[in-house]
DNA sequence: GTTTTCATGTAACCCGTTACATGATTCA
DNA sequence: TGAATCATGTAACGGGTTACATGAAAAC
């Protein structure tokens, strides 16, 4: 039992089905490979991992054996506690993945939703995309309904930060839109067996159904966290 | 005393040192008059008047008495406690509004702030702006670094989800550089007097150094609360 | 006269951070 | 050997929401 926080909840479950992890690496990850994420500090993970584990989702290993080199320098250092998803953790990340409703598109619950879209049916992606855009849309709405009364008692600065702050939604609403309409035309559907964890085996970009983009990053490896 | 939470502070200060309020008008403007701001609840926004009432910054007044029709219909409704600015409280305000520093270019803070850039001296806002736009670019350092160590890790949506946010950034980035060129290239500071409070008087658009874009918005008075 | 909107408040809770305490391992 | 980084945890606090309680004025 015990309601946990949702969004940390889904973003861990969702990251030990691909692999074991300990804590600490975990932390990183949720800045790092789930984009958007902001980094969620000792105090709130290794509590989450504690109650997670009480739930019986997830049981702890002893991490692999310092003395082992090669397991170290393969791994990238040792472990301590070693959290892996049990078979009740599956299947309540499979109920959390499947699950569509308003909190959904939320903006934070929405990007974790997202970076678990590789694990997602396509059904449920697209109404989690489209729901998130309705969202957007009557947010939108309010915005210009509340400009369109207030506009001539607001000075410049005040104006010019809210076209600005509605410009950022329709651009997203216009992103949506493209995912929306390149997940219509993809026909491959991904993750038929539910009991298979990722595969990063995408050698060559552009496995199914999203837009293409240009894309330019230089090697520049650097330090951790985002914050 | 008692260091409260800065950001509604700031808000409410602002506000109400264009004209007294009372409290259910008050969280209304920080919705809509301040763009981009969520609405916070009376559960917060209530308790935070009486700490600035503590503080000296605010006097409770009773407001104008329901029986006068013509006051009731000219404010729009009657009110039952009415918030105004003291002296110190000005003087506070002034405080907040001159000063900068690394909390400043956070987020929300830098919302609240770029709000309030009518009532701030031209130096200030130069400095804001500067220092949000470099910690943007700091961000993006970042992201591009981690993004570079483990894009072939990462499945097609994850990496869409991160493509996405970058260029958010970056599009921030370059909106920061437009108003920084305006500040530049505009010659009139404003607000030179401290003791006088916004005037609302710019009937026509472009009053001072604001990038110009274009403008559509039609009639649509409706419902209040962006949410 | 009843419903809606205006208006003010409080207590319980939730989610998360900060600061702190602790210790093992790696690297210079 | 000492510093940096890896690694795990906890207690205190902070800033906010929800749900609740209350009531007056306006609109129908």
């Amino acid at each position: 039992m015990s309601r946990r926080s949702g969004i940390l909840e889904f973003a861990v479950l969702g990251l030990l089905r691909e692999s074991p992890m300990h804590g600490y690496e975990l932390r990183k990850r949720l800045n790092t490979s789930l984009g958007i994420f902001r980094a969620f500090s000792y105090g709130t993970l290794y509590p989450c991992l504690k109650t997670l584990v009480a739930n019986g989702w997830l049981i702890e290993e002893p991490g692999s054996a310092p003395e082992d080199a090669l397991a170290a320098s393969l791994a990238g250092r040792r472990a301590k506690i070693v959290y892996r998803l049990t078979a009740e953790g599956k299947e309540h990340f499979e109920e959390l993945l499947s699950h569509t409703g308003p909190d959904t598109w939320e903006d934070e619950h929405f990007a974790a939703r997202f970076a678990f879209f590789g694990q997602t049916e396509r059904e449920v992606r697209m109404r989690v995309l489209e729901g998130r855009r309705s969202r957007l849309e009557e947010r939108l709405e309010k915005m210009r309904a509340s400009l369109a009364r207030t506009r001539e008692r607001l000075d410049d600065y005040t104006l010019e930060l809210q076209r600005h702050g509605m410009e950022s939604v329709e651009r997203e609403v216009r992103w949506l839109n493209e995912l929306i309409e390149s997940e219509r035309a993809g026909r491959d559907q991904r993750r038929s067996d539910p009991g298979d964890p990722a595969r990063h085996d995408t050698t060559s970009g552009e496995t199914d159904g999203l837009p293409r983009h240009r894309d330019d990053t230089g090697p520049d490896p650097s330090d951790d966290t985002v914050k």
